[in-house]
DNA sequence: AGATCAACCAAGCAAGCGCTAGTGTAAACC
DNA sequence: GGTTTACACTAGCGCTTGCTTGGTTGATCT
């Protein structure tokens, strides 16, 4: 009876299972808060999608598949210096954060309530996304632009930028890229140290 | 007939019942997984804990006290150079994640399941902790060993931090001392390039 | 005009949930 | 030696859970 294809309805379904999800955490979230969120019946819901997992899979691959866009977006954009394109991935990441905020925590807070065949699937998407980062690591340890491991600088600055999300205001008085202009600058060495004695304040 | 002192017995079954919640939630650890593992019947459960809410609590707080705990002796006994603090400071931070993973991966990923009342008695303990990084940051800042935004900085760093339990191995190749100084390494300017180059191999 | 189909509903099942009530028992205390 | 206390048990209440079933509706297609 029930159709898993991707009819525009159910995106907006996704949409707001994202947002529920984000209030009480997926076990939290029954069927019927879904259902009634949606302006339908509990037993309704099950036409769109074949059960509760599958919701929560269809909003983790569309936050990933945002991301992954908007990052390459971002890339193929901005000047080709490395720390520009460092630049252009913390701003895509945070603006993605920003934008997409409900699925990205989904994301981040839920992921091992998948069950494994969802896991497989999603896993590669997030394999492709990190990938574009530590490419653009790469080419900046490459530079001179940074030191260290690669693998250890891609999980630090991976890890700082996803917990903006449990503090991170849109709000408040900081944009993206400022954001993200401060995170480069904290890891990012005084390149030429030559000119001017870097003053001490 | 239950009871809320602080028995022995309890600090063991505070134990295991992080390392359940870890494995499976909160929210899928139902009280009779609990018991089981345990070696008693569910009913029983509720003569050391007055409700499934007070068992996480207990499992946050043990986690918090140790990591608090930690974090003042590693600054009572190291050098007193901002460098040396920051770095101690990581390294407790690393091995609390470690020793006592378990009740920390609880306090990241469950923290919104505590009921109102809990939360404010923990958030005391929390913010007293990060008061520590702060203090340490404030002083790495002064010393011109790092720059930027003191607020952006040490939510940076935390974050790279406890990002560190979703894809640290205990087992791997690398200590948290060699954590610590990795990161430690990427945030600080190499400052006076004067004297002997203090490296940290 | 008849057939198809997506989208919904009302009703409810079987299982599992947190938690309570009342009881038993061995050790500790006065 | 009687009372209290700590810890465990059995049994089950009242409720919620994810999901199924069988059926209705209105639009679209042929």
């Amino acid at each position: 009876m029930n159709v898993v294809n991707e009819s525009p309805r159910r995106k907006e379904l996704t949409r707001l299972a994202a947002q529920l999800f984000v209030q009480e955490g997926f076990d939290r979230t029954t069927v019927r808060m879904l259902a009634h969120e949606m302006g339908i019946k509990s037993g309704s819901l099950f036409h769109h999608f074949r059960d509760k997992q599958e919701i929560l899979a269809a909003v983790i691959e569309e936050g990933t598949q945002n991301a992954l866009h908007i990052a390459r977006r971002a890339l193929d954009s901005c000047d080709s210096t490395p720390e520009a394109r460092l630049h252009a991935m913390a701003r895509a990441h945070l603006e993605t954060l920003l934008t997409d905020r409900n699925a990205h925590v989904v994301a981040l807070y839920e992921w091992r309530r998948l069950d494994p065949e969802a896991r497989d699937h999603l896993i590669h998407l997030r394999d492709a996304y990190e990938a574009l980062w530590e490419q653009v690591i790469d080419e900046a340890l490459a530079a001179g632009l940074i030191h260290g491991d690669r693998f250890l600088v891609s999980r630090f600055v991976m890890g700082a930028l996803n917990w903006t999300v449990r503090w991170y205001d849109p709000a408040g008085p900081r944009t993206p890229e400022e954001l993200a202009g401060e995170l480069i600058g904290m890891i990012t060495a005084p390149r030429a140290v030559a000119a001017t004695p870097s003053t001490i304040v």
